[in-house]
DNA sequence: ATGGTGGGGATCCCA
């Protein structure tokens, strides 16, 4: 089952993309970050004739993310439990069948910038609810995996300048930590489980020609429950994406698993 | 130190 992540950065603009690299790769399941969409105006109909289930948890103008999956999106939820108050739509998860059950966490973490404010602390207090969901996660024993745009440069190495990132949401210490504190729960994080080499990233900005300096940074990631690490076979990101027509800031990611 | 680009949607916010 091969299983992607795409940070689209607005459905409405990427749709012609979206669909050529839908084609191109054939991902059983797609999970998308950044629809800026509400509910009602996702282009649902384009991906179900395509043969993809379709679930959203979006909202006006900003965040919003989305699940794509030929095989049936089963016990859906929208929403990162632990803050009732929260109105940001960032996350979303299912349950998809194959030869074994996986369950399918798509999120898009905040940003964060700038530091030190009051989105910084909104960062970091999501991410100790992302730790305190995947907790509960792992006492059930079933399969799952964290996939999105983490907004989180794991390592110098992530980064083909870490120098400019040092004061950055995105390579903060404590964004780091608390990175590695859900990592360390006894989570894989699969493209470092399957690559060692660096210079590997998944994010150009738009601004400063950053494709064409390949200034890039590896902020999307796959964090795998042991159960699910244990089906992993293969994970690649796809760059060339972000050399086309009207691409995305970001391009997709990818595992396959022996599910 | 500044502003560079892009999407959404409203004349500014977010990244």
């Amino acid at each position: 089952m091969k299983i992607a992540s795409f940070n689209i950065n607005g459905i409405k603009a990427r749709l012609p993309a979206l669909m050529d690299w839908l084609d191109e790769a054939q991902p059983d399941v797609a999970i998308l970050q950044e629809i800026k969409s509400i509910d009602e105006n996702f282009p649902r109909e384009a991906f179900e004739d395509k043969g993809y289930n379709v679930e959203t948890h979006g909202q006006k103008s900003f965040n919003g993310v989305a699940l794509l999956s030929k095989l049936p999106l089963e016990d859906v939820t929208h929403g990162l439990p632990g803050d009732a108050d929260d109105e940001q739509a960032r996350y979303i998860e299912a349950t998809v069948v194959g030869d074994h059950a996986v369950r399918i966490c798509g999120l898009y973490l905040p940003n964060g910038n700038p530091v030190p404010g009051p989105k910084y602390d909104y960062k970091l207090a999501w991410m100790d609810r992302l730790r305190t969901r995947a907790e509960e996660l792992l006492a059930d024993e079933m399969p799952f995996l964290m996939a999105g745009d983490y907004n989180i440069i794991p390592q110098p190495e992530d980064a083909a300048r870490p120098q400019d990132w040092v004061d950055d949401a995105l390579f903060r210490p404590e964004s780091r930590e608390a990175w590695r504190k859900i990592v360390n729960l006894g989570l894989t994080e699969a493209f470092r489980a399957r690559n060692q080499a660096s210079e590997h990233y998944t994010f150009w900005d738009f601004q400063r020609g950053a494709w064409q300096r390949n200034d890039g940074i590896r902020i999307d990631h796959f964090l795998l429950s042991p159960e699910c690490a244990d089906l992993l076979t293969d994970c690649q990101i796809d760059k060339d994406v972000r050399g086309r027509e009207k691409p995305s800031d970001h391009v997709p990611i990818w595992v396959e698993l022996a599910a």
